[in-house]
DNA sequence: GTGCTCCTGACCAACAAGGTCAGGAAAGTC
DNA sequence: GACTTTCCTGACCTTGTTGGTCAGGAGCAC
């Protein structure tokens, strides 16, 4: 139930791609701007263009540049080349699972789970993250004091 | 962003001892009924004891049973003893983690993860699972027809 | 005291996380 | 065509986690 390195990075990147709007970025200059060492953000944005998240060209002027417009790349894309499916459980999709006995209903609980988090990382494109334009829906869990105190 | 056989397998042995109702049950009874490898159950159900979830007694006539009522235990309170914090970023707390340039609302975006994972972990207590009453709004997000295909 | 059952630490193999290193292959520039 | 730049790729590395197993000790009931 944890969010990686990996994904914190990825979706940095892309945001940083997204701002820049169709020009190719150097790797290296999307590693300063969000302080990601460089060897590692190449892997992963080599991961991304597998994906076709992203686009690359070598030599001078190269860089990487986002392969869809910003409004149609979401969060969960970007996760989901990464880090592979979300929610799965025990490595299997929760709806491939049986359940026995008293935990019968528990595969209700996975699947809605799921459906929360798609239900934020679905939304949110990177167009409403460089612009702080987050879905109402997004903007109003973040809004709950209570969602901002650890436990 | 998955669930561990830890954590499915320590839902599924509460759950269990949600239904005996006060009454010890043994390890093995645990293990058989939820098809869980023994010695690994053991270990689980020790995080649990230590996290205050669940008390045993050794010998004949021992076992394990809930500390608290049953629907005063939540699966949020199970996934957090054996798994940890819930939704860390790079294993720190969502709160605590500065972002710069244009991925500045991401913070926003894990706040509202977190937020959307504790509307279901926190909501469903072991009570509700073992009757298959969940709350409403968990029952909602896996009635959707979409919340069942993978992605 | 003799089972029964939990308790605990040690161990283990396999894999993931989070990187680093070294070199190759395109693309552009002169 | 040489040279520089930048991406591309695989190999490697260290540390920690996952998902267990093994062996023995400690408490409880009879």
């Amino acid at each position: 139930m944890r969010v990686s390195a990996k994904a914190d990075y990825a979706v940095r990147a892309a945001a940083e791609l997204a701002a820049a709007d169709d020009d190719p970025v150097k790797g290296e200059k999307l590693a300063e701007a969000q302080d990601i060492p460089l060897q590692f953000l190449e892997h992963i944005l080599l991961e991304l263009k597998h994906a076709g998240i992203v686009r690359a060209r070598r030599g001078a002027k190269g860089g990487y540049w986002l392969a869809r417009e910003a409004d149609e790349v979401t969060i969960a894309d970007i996760v989901r080349a990464v880090e592979g499916p979300i929610a799965h459980v025990q490595s299997a999709p929760p709806e491939s699972i049986e359940y026995r006995g008293n935990a019968e209903h528990l595969q209700e609980v996975w699947i809605a789970v799921r459906a929360s988090l798609r239900t934020v990382l679905e939304h949110v494109t990177l167009a409403d993250l460089v612009s702080g334009q987050l879905p109402s829906e997004v903007k109003a869990l973040a809004a709950e004091p209570d969602a901002w105190v650890a436990r």
